[in-house]
DNA sequence: TCTATTGATTAGAGCGCTCTAATCTTGTAG
DNA sequence: CTACAAGATTAGAGCGCTCTAATCAATAGA
């Protein structure tokens, strides 16, 4: 059996109550008594269970974190940054996939209850409203990327309109005056990023095209033949609006397929900057998400409830950046593509 | 305060014990009472407290798992694994990751064995063994893609030398003579790959070609250009095994930069199955390891152990398969690529 | 010398649960 | 009608810790 706190007690020949201020780094002891327990506890290989000092204390350092998808780069890189952002703060996480499955989900969901957590943070959940609430009736919440008016619930997201406003604001400057969105249908963010799509272009005295696509390269190449059947030649749109890297990718080479060329003939911007975009080959101009920060944010958020820092609901709205790489060029009227 | 059992039997009229024994499925309860003690636990929306249960009970439904990449596919598809096979045994993950750095690996170690764990599952840690014999003193532990001598700890691995074996023979069967490997270097695993790569070769009575390289697509770019320099084009290697998909997409765009066609001139195989190598785009022969099996077997080697069923120590080593593409094709020494 | 006062230490209850052993019900056989 | 086994229920201790309140030691002030 591992060492208890008697254990160390007995060996340093001091009682289980002192045993527990200096693991606490408690200042109301004497420097003679707290060596000898240290002393003590180092000899045994004593370390403090967190369970038992949890149960007595009435408080938690579990922060449940439930994640629809783990494979989703987007959403590994918020548990890195929340993990880091937790351990830094003696956290722990305990973790749960809900596999886009309501369902699912709700097991999840109460699984992590189940800890008594300080806190349950939701990576893009797909539980009724009514579930986030009831769960934030027992501990604060945290939702990545989802959206929730209760009182109780804190949000993080990105800012997709922005992202896409960005994406536009990129080709315009460019020259470009004919753009096209490809549209990420029910996909998580998709309808933000049409939206701030279709803002940014009016802003811009431009008719948005929108395209109904979805999130893959397939869909992302289907969407293009269908642009090519629609307009000649001449009235093609010179620049494209992926709603994620894998569609830019399929658009991509659809494009080629056509004998256009990428950005002489049309530039192609994608979002979110996955690893696919950094590669050389590709180089894709795309929308960053500052992912690691908002796993951040959404630990400080669930911390400052934590400890009663803070009663109002905070929301915040993540800036993207663009990342400019080799997909976009510029564009004039006279069918030329500068350099 | 969220209600506890002393709640819950209060409202049933029962005692604590006959609610324990309820919450646990006991057989030796009568139906009237169970029925009675569901419902009260229900109308006060009454949830086992794990903590609690674990430190009376002496067992713990904790999985430690440390990850020393979350961003890496290849982990996040593992924990996956391991989570859909945890969660349908009742079992919680208490995920850490550990940045690659032996120190901030054992300070998330020695957390996870602060919450008294059922078993620890460390995937592709750095630390050193000594830290990992001392970890399977406290509890069982299970190593994916790192291998390990000691009695207490149960292995997890992919046969490097069997996937690179798988591309060899492939191309091998199609005809190809020369063939060359793209080293990893000191990535995880490469040296096996190396290794499997060279029996393979001699296996099949050829020279084999080794270059030095990495895991990345920069360093793919950079290794093809080597090749070119050194070899004439009617000694080039027909075959690359890339050491994993990054660096066969910059071989590829070496190749093609060079005006040799894939696979037409050359024939590719990439590592590790990514999202990349499947976009249509791509189509990249490749080597797919059975990642969330992997998870899986994890967690059951974890789960044997547990419950006492076995207690020599498990070496588990998984077999890659070829994922066939579009990156490779026959070759034959007349020089055409028959299609 | 005696009492405050301050700081260091400890006793003991209790966190929410499980588990063993004891107690209470029945049903059944003698 | 009694005895007893089998099943159902419960009392109570204890898991490893924290926390409050009490105790103890040592110094200072009167």
């Amino acid at each position: 059996m591992r060492p208890t706190m008697e254990d160390v007690a007995a060996r340093a020949g001091v009682s289980r109550a002192l045993v527990s201020l200096v693991m606490r780094n408690s200042p109301k002891v004497s420097d003679v008594r707290r060596a000898a327990v240290l002393r003590a506890a180092e000899e045994l290989g004593y370390q403090p269970h967190v369970m038992a000092r949890s149960l007595a204390s009435r408080t938690s350092t579990v922060l449940g974190v439930m994640v629809n998808d783990l494979r989703n780069a987007f959403f590994a890189d918020v548990v890195e940054g929340l993990d880091a952002a937790a351990q830094a703060a003696g956290f722990d996480l305990v973790l749960n996939t809900g596999g886009r499955s309501p369902a699912r989900e709700g097991n999840a969901l109460r699984s992590l209850l189940s800890f008594r957590p300080a806190g349950v943070i939701l990576l893009s959940p797909v539980v009724p409203a009514s579930a986030i609430e009831a769960a934030a009736r027992q501990c604060p919440v945290v939702l990545v990327s989802r959206t929730s008016r209760a009182s109780g619930v804190d949000t993080v997201n990105d800012d997709g309109e922005a992202g896409s406003a960005l994406a536009v604001d990129h080709l315009a400057g460019l020259g470009h005056r004919r753009i096209a969105h490809l549209d990420g249908g029910g996909a998580a963010g998709a309808a933000q990023r049409r939206r701030g799509f279709q803002a940014a272009m009016r802003r811009h005295g431009l008719e948005p095209i929108v395209v109904r696509s979805e999130h893959t390269d397939t869909a992302g190449e289907k969407s293009v033949r269908e642009l090519l059947a629609t307009y000649s030649r001449a009235e093609l749109p010179t620049g494209l609006v992926a709603g994620n890297d894998f569609n830019a990718v399929g658009a991509i080479s659809a494009l080629e397929e056509a004998g256009l060329r990428v950005p002489e003939d049309v530039s192609v911007v994608g979002y979110d900057n996955t690893s696919l975009a950094a590669l050389r080959h590709l180089s894709l101009t795309t929308v960053d998400q500052p992912r690691t920060e908002m796993g951040r944010l959404a630990f400080e958020a669930l911390v400052e409830r934590v400890r009663g820092e803070r009663t109002e609901p905070v929301r915040h709205l993540l800036h993207p950046s663009l990342v400019v790489r080799a997909t976009t060029a510029g564009f004039s009227a006279t069918g030329g593509a500068p350099r």
